[in-house]
DNA sequence: ATATGTGCAAACTGTTTGCACACGA
DNA sequence: TCGTGTGCAAACAGTTTGCACATAT
């Protein structure tokens, strides 16, 4: 993997914000920095991040992917009105890929565990 | 919500499966009893179906939307390779819900927990 | 009677890709 | 130099939608 300016700033812009953006909120942001760069590269450069696990990509079921700059695992919550994720903690982030593992025949890598419902915002909006 | 040869056709289709088919799956099923249903009727009818709570929409991340008939709570699997989704069992069928809830203010309602690795066809396919 | 559902085809949206050129090691 | 990356625009795939007609209650 060669480097380059657009892979750079794409990189640094999500992990500098904790706001799990999706493609075109990233190209809108790396081209304050390098204003002709397409929104091609953004989506090719996001694939290639994920695939090397550099970033997440977090498929939620809302039209567009989101992407994620901490790769520590942990748990996300996913607004069903706002559509915003967020992250959350639980004391359960453990060994769950073995517990479930001796449930299944194959090999278990990870696991995704998505949160729904309604964030506070969106519950106070309600009222 | 009013009845319909077409949507009691899905439904019953999809309940009479395990392997959490996607739209298009279901239209070439559905066309064997009903041949001149539209794909356009198949997914207004999963949309409907889903957001009624009467079947499961599953998002994992590869193309296509999956559709599962089963709504009683249980995990699911998803093979790298092959695509193909599963039902997984775990002890942690449990409150985590309310446990998140204690590090998040908001309102949880569910959680979908995915396994993602290889299965056990694709890895006996590789060697 | 009237609200809801359907088939059809066109439209829409997020994402990918082919190409000629540019850049980094 | 040579493999990898880029910008551009066109293509693509899955899904949604507007319309006129049909169906269920």
């Amino acid at each position: 993997m060669k480097r380059s300016r657009q892979r750079e700033a794409i990189l640094e812009i999500l992990c500098a914000t904790t706001s799990h953006p999706t493609a075109d909120w990233i190209y809108d942001k790396v081209r304050e920095r390098i204003p002709n760069i397409s929104l091609g590269t953004v989506y090719r450069n996001l694939n290639i991040l994920s695939e090397n696990g550099e970033i997440l990509k977090l498929d939620v079921g809302y039209d567009q992917s989101h992407y994620d700059g901490n790769t520590n695992p942990h748990n996300h919550f996913v607004c069903r009105r706002c559509h915003r994720i967020s992250d959350i903690e639980t004391e359960y982030d453990f060994n769950i890929d073995r517990i479930a593992e001796n449930h299944f025949n194959g090999d278990i890598e990870y696991h995704t565990l998505l949160f729904y419902g309604t964030c506070n915002e969106c519950l106070s909006e309600n009222n």
